[in-house]
DNA sequence: ACGAGATACTTGCCAAAATCAAATAATTGA
DNA sequence: TCAATTATTTGATTTTGGCAAGTATCTCGT
């Protein structure tokens, strides 16, 4: 990464920082008509939506000062909004729950604040909405801190456009990672295409995985012969990396497989591609072939591995 | 749009402020071991970036109050951090600017702001910090100030996964919008596969039209015969609609056919498909033809357009 | 040119917000 | 068991920031 284009970044993230600061300013300026101040309606916000929790949880998650938070949370019981039980596991500790009127309290605030920012919304021209929650998820996944364990991902059957994504991430993946050209998305488009225009539902299937609405890994499973199925277009995207996402779309064509009544499966794939080798491999697969050829722009050694079932 | 499909948006854009605000907050702790606060720091940071400003200005810009603002603007000249000419156009107000001192204070504050900014980037893999740019500068787009409507939407050739793209744009938007069944999907898998493999650079092309580096939208142009040439696949994600995307895509498809040497341009589209008509008829295409037919899962009515160049 | 408002600040007053330091009580680990 | 740690509380204090009244200047309509 050069230096001036790093330090590029670097001033537009801060533009940002300050265009945003001011911009929550003025989406909280609803607090200053409430009884709560920021700081207060944080904590409220924690505590309508983990219902049990320690002020201690609160405090490090939101960075408060422990006494700060300590006489936030003594106003809210004055006040008759929360109900402190002390935790029977540790005395020291009380396990803070919101009244009927604590949830009042909140429900209000919330509505205040829901109320902004539909209003905000409402603003932008139409369509513009959906880019912006797409920006601002791009943003939280980019900066959300990577020691979150990442929401379980799905499998499941295609939905319109996802032939498409799948033929997108292969192209712009394998062109960014392994500099394949675009003769390998056609191949993609070309396989996607026939898949949808004439697989046998009862002997053929796709799955997406999807992670947080968005797909992030596919594979196919196609007919070879009577007795031999074809394992096809694995692929999982980056952002669904690291969890096993690839090993479970394997797992998922051999069962279907199995119960296909397919006694064999096959697949091709090239020997650079270290990370899908080793989930094949993994799943039983051998390696039965290698033959080097010339494809995608690239000199590739392909592989033809095979699973008994 | 929907209700809850608003409704998620909320939510999204809400979930998005809290992660917000507690990321500024992380990265403004460095302001604790500075003499400033956060409102003063904004201040010098106004300060330094409008060498003459009156005190009015930065009070509008940053949403203080002008009570509390006299009072820091007091304190940074009797730390000797600025200067107060009275301005002579105006005798109220005071023309502020930066003492050596003062911008020597600003720079130390900037710095650690900087140092601060790299190391969260710097934290990020490669690639990454892109993509958080490019998600923040469309926020600032589309939440900034309806003044700057500036939409740098640009045409550009394909790139990889361009062509994924497009097939996934046609059947998600298709099938949301006119209920059409996974075989239109298939239908343009086919055509881009086509297109890619084997299409005639010097005769053919597509463009794509992106804004804040994600693709919302597509149009190409390819060969028919050797004198007619034919529009497919226009299409403008609900991302850049109202912007005459699809008018300049279309222009764009009939000066290049002009410079090949086509005498005319054909097109085969939907009567359902109001606004792509519109597009067509304004560029001076004539409906030539039209043609109940049953496909995608709908009964509709074909029509084949047609220019002369 | 004049006066009624508006504008740009300043000042005094004050309450809320936030921090610091020290204290207390319970828990944990050696 | 005892020292170290942790969760919370309390007191003292500072900082922050809002409100209102006041002063000087400017603008605009007549």
């Amino acid at each position: 990464m050069s230096e001036p284009d790093f330090d590029d970044q670097i001033a537009a993230v801060r533009a940002f920082n300050r265009f945003y600061t001011r911009k929550l300013g003025v989406l909280d300026q609803q607090l200053l008509k409430s009884p709560f101040s920021l700081s207060e309606a944080r904590v409220l916000y924690e505590l309508a939506h983990r219902e049990d929790a320690a002020a201690r949880d609160i405090g490090t998650e939101l960075g408060l000062d422990p006494g700060y938070l300590s006489r936030i949370v003594q106003k809210f019981d004055d006040d008759g909004l929360i109900t402190r039980k002390p935790l029977a596991t540790d005395r020291r500790q009380t396990r803070l729950g919101l009244t009927a009127k604590g949830r009042q309290a909140f429900a209000r605030l919330d509505r205040s604040s829901h109320d902004e920012v539909a209003a905000m919304l409402a603003a932008l021209p139409g369509g513009c909405g959906r880019r912006l929650v797409q920006a601002m998820a791009a943003i939280e996944r980019l900066l959300g801190t990577p020691g979150t364990p990442a929401p379980p991902a799905i499998l499941r059957g295609p939905r319109p456009g996802d032939m498409g994504w799948v033929v997108q991430s292969h192209g712009a993946l394998y062109a960014s990672e392994y500099g394949f050209d675009s003769s390998f998305e056609a191949l993609v488009a070309e396989i996607a295409a026939k898949f949808l225009a004439s697989f046998d539902a009862s002997r053929e299937r796709c799955w997406i995985a999807e992670l947080d609405g968005a797909p992030v890994g596919s594979v196919f499973l196609v007919r070879h012969s009577d007795d031999v199925a074809k394992l096809r277009l694995l692929l999982v995207d980056p952002a669904g990396r690291g969890q096993r996402l690839g090993a479970r779309l394997v797992d998922e064509c051999i069962s279907f497989a199995r119960a296909c009544g397919y006694r064999r499966i096959t697949l091709w794939t090239q020997s650079i591609l270290i990370a899908a080798r080793k989930i094949y491999q993994d799943a039983g697969f051998v390696l039965v072939a290698t033959e080097p050829h010339r494809s995608f722009g690239q000199s590739l050694i392909g592989e033809t591995w095979e699973r008994e079932l």
